[in-house]
DNA sequence: TGTACATCAGTGAACGCGCGTTCACTGATGTAC
DNA sequence: TGTACATCAGTGAACGCGCGTTCACTGATGTAC
């Protein structure tokens, strides 16, 4: 594992995404994501301590890429509502690369074997949201970002849905913040 | 059963709910509810073919009071955002009067037994929802319903973990509509 | 009123299956001498 | 270069457990005569 640079590992994850495609997190059999990665049952017990573990990863590293993105989207937008608008699309772009996205993003946070982690992602993300909204004057800026993060996800699931970019959900979303397009 | 006028099912039901709070839907356990109910294991499938009926129609129970609720409220008011913001807060209210409302709103969208019923019953709601929209001339008033029944759901898991009522946070739901208080 | 019989909700032990986890083993790779 | 040994990722059969579902039985209630 250290030796050939976690390739088998990463190939589970890949599985596992593969396969989260089709169904819930919950639905994710140990020897199912061993099969799609090309190994034995058993080489899963040598990458992961357990399924939850495995799942904790596959989540963080399902959020890892619309993180990524959207930090080098607003690197050098100034805070506030303008941020969050230039922020916001490159969310569901992030996932829309990806595959899994229902099922991470509707059942991730009612799996209970994994809800503390995505609990803490879920905050870290809301507390960057919550600055942009403090900036820009909102009387409560808290409760702003939770439900823009929850707005933003919700839109990313329908794209999903659709399979395509929908401009016209993204103008809704824009809508949403206050800006009034005709 | 229907000599006692369904006075079991009902038990058996209303354990459901309680159990539904400490964990996910998925966490329920045939020989819990039966216990919970007062009744033997054996009586569940008396009165439910299968566990996947039970889900199912557990979540269509707990849909039932935000819905006559919202209606109760938004009879007499002419469609348009003014409904939604009258309407709105009774969907919290309706879901606060009950208990398992994280597991209901989160978890039910990503359980794949019952997730056909689940898509239902939001499509109805979301019909709902976008007359007001398109009363009040948004332009893709489809999307605008999605997000918003999302958000309202994220307000009301929201007031649930606080475990009290959020006037803040209502406020900031009626912001997005596009009133803008001070 | 009393007796025999039918019905059916309720019961819980037993069944069967799926699936996460373990473990003794294999064989490839690296190291010492 | 060759030999012996150590390490460790990979393997899959076997284990064990949890849990949904079944089923033969019980006993209370209703009905016929």
């Amino acid at each position: 594992m250290a030796r050939d640079g976690g390739v088998i590992r990463a190939r589970l994850l890949d599985a596992g995404m593969r396969l989260a495609q089709a169904g819930a997190l919950s639905g994710l059999r140990v020897d199912e994501i061993g099969a799609g990665a090309g190994v034995g049952k058993g080489t899963f017990y040598v990458h992961f301590p357990a399924r939850s573990a495995f799942l904790a990863a596959l989540h963080q590293r399902f959020q890892d890429q619309p993180a990524v993105r959207i930090e080098r989207t607003t690197a050098e937008t100034a805070p506030g509502l303008a941020r969050l608008r230039a922020g916001s699309p490159a969310y569901p772009d992030g996932c829309r690369a990806q595959s899994a996205i229902k099922a991470m993003l509707l059942g991730a946070r009612s799996e209970p074997e994994i809800q503390h982690e995505v609990a803490a992602q879920n905050a870290r993300f809301g507390a960057l949201v919550g600055g942009e909204f403090r900036a820009a004057g909102w009387p409560a800026p808290e409760h702003a970002a939770r439900l823009w993060v929850g707005l933003v996800a919700e839109g990313a699931v329908a794209e999903a849905e659709a399979r395509r970019r929908q401009p016209p959900l993204r103008a809704t979303l824009a809508r949403y913040l206050g800006a009034t397009p005709v």
